[in-house]
DNA sequence: CACACATACTTGAACTGTCAAGTATTTATC
DNA sequence: GATAAATACTTGACAGTTCAAGTATGTGTG
């Protein structure tokens, strides 16, 4: 098969890949959807459990008023809140609450199972690799 | 970094990758959406250039409610027309018009540009395996 | 043959995320 | 220090997709 055709098969798979996977973790996961998870996840993991929404909506690859819309019912529920900067009155942060910690430790223990059960074993090498170079390409993006 | 977090740092990366490029395709392409053309690419390459609603969905991964909706404009323009057959009367065809030929083999220039922009060079090799890896793993889901 | 079950598709209601435009604030320039 | 441009965020209108339920047709079994 020739290059240029194999790329646009490439991209045509990953798309059936994502739409996949996210209809299953979105009804897999307990009560949150995957970008939710995502977003508690990756505010777990920043210095000081804060982040500004347009750095979130960078990280996680979404637009700023996605990242609005998806905080909103999280804050209802308690999972996140908001923190203002007092340098500066446009940023307000995106807080992990200590029940947005607890969410995130038990979901991490299913989505880790789920995601046990889908790679095959022998893959698990190979993950580490392709993950690299899907950051490499979306960089371009 | 252990080996069940990186398959989470994985899943993660993928949704961020198809998010970004599922926003960058659809404004790229002329007037259709990624879907839209990986419908018209799947009808082309099947076999009398026609397929089940059922298969297409199958296919590209979507839900057979997300297939009606989405041929619905297609229909429209005239990309696809419809079909019965005499054997199944529950059974619609979706046939691909000589417009959606045309359409495809326009857009699948525009879409081969940007996926060679997109994809560097020396990375081509990968693509196929990580391609392939994504298939796998979408047995499973 | 009748009946239950399976299959193919569609539809209403809801959800998620986009774009374009709007507000408020900060930074840079003259 | 006034004004223009940039930045951070929100909002209204809308597109795309899902789920659950509904319709119509087909298949298998006693």
């Amino acid at each position: 098969m020739e290059n240029i055709n194999s790329s646009v098969e490439f991209f045509i798979n990953s798309a059936k890949f994502q739409t996949k996977l996210n209809r299953r973790l979105d009804c897999y996961l307990g009560g949150i959807g995957f970008n939710e998870f995502i977003i508690i996840y990756h505010l777990s993991q920043s210095e000081e459990h804060k982040m500004r929404r347009i750095d979130l909506a960078e990280k996680i690859g979404l637009t700023a008023s996605g990242v609005t819309r998806l905080l909103l019912p999280m804050e209802k529920i308690g999972l996140i809140k908001r923190e203002s900067n007092p340098r500066d009155a446009r940023v307000s942060y995106v807080v992990i609450t200590s029940a947005g910690k607890t969410k995130l430790a038990e979901e991490r223990i299913r989505a880790e199972a789920l995601f046990k059960e889908l790679i095959p074993y022998q893959t698990t090498k190979k993950i580490e690799e392709l993950s690299q170079t899907l950051i490499e390409i979306g960089k371009n993006i």
